[in-house]
DNA sequence: GTTACTCCCGTAGTCAGCTACGGAATCAAG
DNA sequence: CTTGATTCCGTAGCTGACTACGGGAGTAAC
């Protein structure tokens, strides 16, 4: 478990990120995932390292964020270039507030919606939509 | 300002929304937005209830749902089917709060990364991917 | 050493959500 | 009543993120 061969094929490697070998193969041609060794045979064999780029790319992606915007995350992964990975996270961390602002805002007003359902007598008056029209300025953002 | 004609045109009503004419075209055609009284010529009216549709289309998007689920929370409008409402407004409670603390989670883990990041001596381990890379369960969810 | 499964790789198809195009009709200005 | 911008509508194209397909090669099991 804890004991992971260091080489997995891309079909393992697949099964345990719970990816398709596709779907590996195409972050490989967008540069998410590194291809390995040249194989001496000719397959290609991938260790945990691999394994934690594609739980990374899931998480992040889950968050909201593109596969280039993943890139980018990625490209700071070798801890140069300091400053850009600040001023890219500092610039993520923002729009991540606002969205989590956003969302919030959200869960209340379907929470208090849920609950003015669930005692309602008067069905006539879901209020959801009414409350979310409120034009707020919403940034376009990702 | 608070006295808007009730009709705009389309043209009008994309700017004042500030989406394009065809997304809204392209909206109408998926029922989204209602297309309003036939015209007498042969042009469109809309009022700001059309506008006020918009912009919930727009920050529902931008909090994570799809047009289909858009298409779904819309239909809720009318106020009938509350037990659906709710049902549909639970699940996505739900999705949302595990969004907000996966947002959370990266939130401070940006946070700090940032804080490390500028007053780091070394540069060399800005640990953002690190943090990222430890295999949580993300329920590939929307 | 044949069978059956993977892998490799390139290319093509899919789905969501737009965005653009083209041609006829309409309307507003002058 | 002509000009020029808009609208209308259908259809086609684009981007992002996959997903599938096809054919040849590697490899493991009998």
């Amino acid at each position: 478990m804890s004991e992971k061969q260091c080489s997995m094929t891309i079909g393992v490697l697949a099964k345990a990120s719970s990816m398709g070998v596709e779907t590996i193969r195409y972050y490989q041609r967008r540069g998410l995932v590194a291809e390995p060794e040249k194989p001496y045979g000719s397959i290609r064999h991938y260790d945990e390292q691999a394994l934690a780029r594609l739980h990374f790319i899931r998480t992040a992606q889950w968050l909201g964020f593109s596969l280039d915007e993943i890139g980018e995350l990625l490209k700071l992964e070798d801890g140069a270039h300091c400053d850009e990975a600040r001023a890219l996270a500092e610039r993520k961390l923002d729009d991540l507030r606002r969205k989590i602002a956003a969302l919030r805002q959200m869960e209340s007003t379907l929470d208090s919606l849920v609950e003015r359902c669930r005692c309602s007598e008067d069905p006539q008056r879901c209020p959801i939509i009414h409350s979310l029209q409120g034009k707020r300025d919403v940034p376009r953002a990702d």
